[in-house]
DNA sequence: GTCATGTCGTTGACGTGTCAATCATGCGCC
DNA sequence: GGCGCATGATTGACACGTCAACGACATGAC
């Protein structure tokens, strides 16, 4: 497929331009829609339970400090409070005191939790393999990762 | 950048195709929270209002049957009557009785929806101009396409 | 010690999204 | 006409996300 030829900085994108964007933004709606929908069906999870749980699995004592989980999952504080709420009611996760810091907690994985993470794992993955790997051949993937790259570079600079 | 060599269909994805898939979902979702905390900013307005928005400023008269804007925007139904609602709140449409089939009904696009949706349209196209168009080469802009395409076709056929 | 200030984490309010249930109307069929 | 079913749209319940405000503790200056 052939593009239009650029326009001025100033000038509002392209038809063209516009359709990649939507695609862009619409496809990967999509994706992650399907994704939570087979998480959720085949697991109970949703994809916010798997992020948590997955960055609980991998640390030492299967416990983080709530701040810790915020940044390896990247989230801002108030949402991995509430999300943290829902799961801890669910049982997948429970909240210690901190001895050393006691504004602090720290957040376990329950057996519970690290069981469910266990048994979501593999069709996840699975899922991922089938809706986005297999979907692309080895040189889009490639490219995936330098679009990725680039469109993130750019909203770094401009934060 | 090159990447690991393929492995069996059974094979969970390497890590590799690991971080493509989580550059890939985490980049489209910060975009799109970038963009709509911008647009949120600068005119008021969710992307969802936007997309409502613009669907009802380019039909005839202003105005769609509620089915006829859930497929123009690719939304369900629910959804769609939910965020009616809200916007109806705020004065940006007005719902209107159709007299051809009792069940239906119009909505309308109000002089305040039209003129919130003139307002923040410039500012809107411009940030995905500086945060998508501008951060990619025009090579890359096809690439987008051909790849939400193959994602777009796996999806439809996994449906 | 105490006061100001910063950090940790939670909460409430509210917008948003999904799912299942519901309600009313249209429509074909006898 | 009346019955059954499909369709248009809304609603309620609940999960999720952001923002702003807050309470509790830590820390450094004095």
């Amino acid at each position: 497929m052939t593009h239009s030829t650029r326009q001025g900085r100033r000038r509002s994108p392209t038809p063209d331009e516009l359709r990649a964007w939507r695609g862009y933004i619409e496809t990967a709606r999509a994706l992650d829609a399907r994704l939570t929908s087979r998480l959720q069906k085949e697991s109970g999870l949703s994809t916010g339970d798997y992020t948590v749980l997955l960055a609980l699995s991998e640390a030492d004592g299967r416990r983080l400090r709530s701040s810790e989980l915020a940044d390896a999952v990247g989230w801002e504080r108030s949402r991995l409070s509430h999300h943290l709420r829902r799961m801890e009611d669910r049982g997948l996760v429970r909240r210690e005191e901190c001895a050393v810091d006691y504004r602090g907690a720290w957040v376990v994985l329950t057996d519970d939790g690290a069981h469910a993470f266990r048994s979501a794992s593999v069709p996840h993955l699975r899922a991922v393999r089938e809706l986005f790997v297999e979907a692309l051949d080895p040189d889009q993937l490639d490219q995936v990762a330098a679009l990725t790259a680039a469109l993130r570079d750019r909203l770094d600079a401009s934060r």
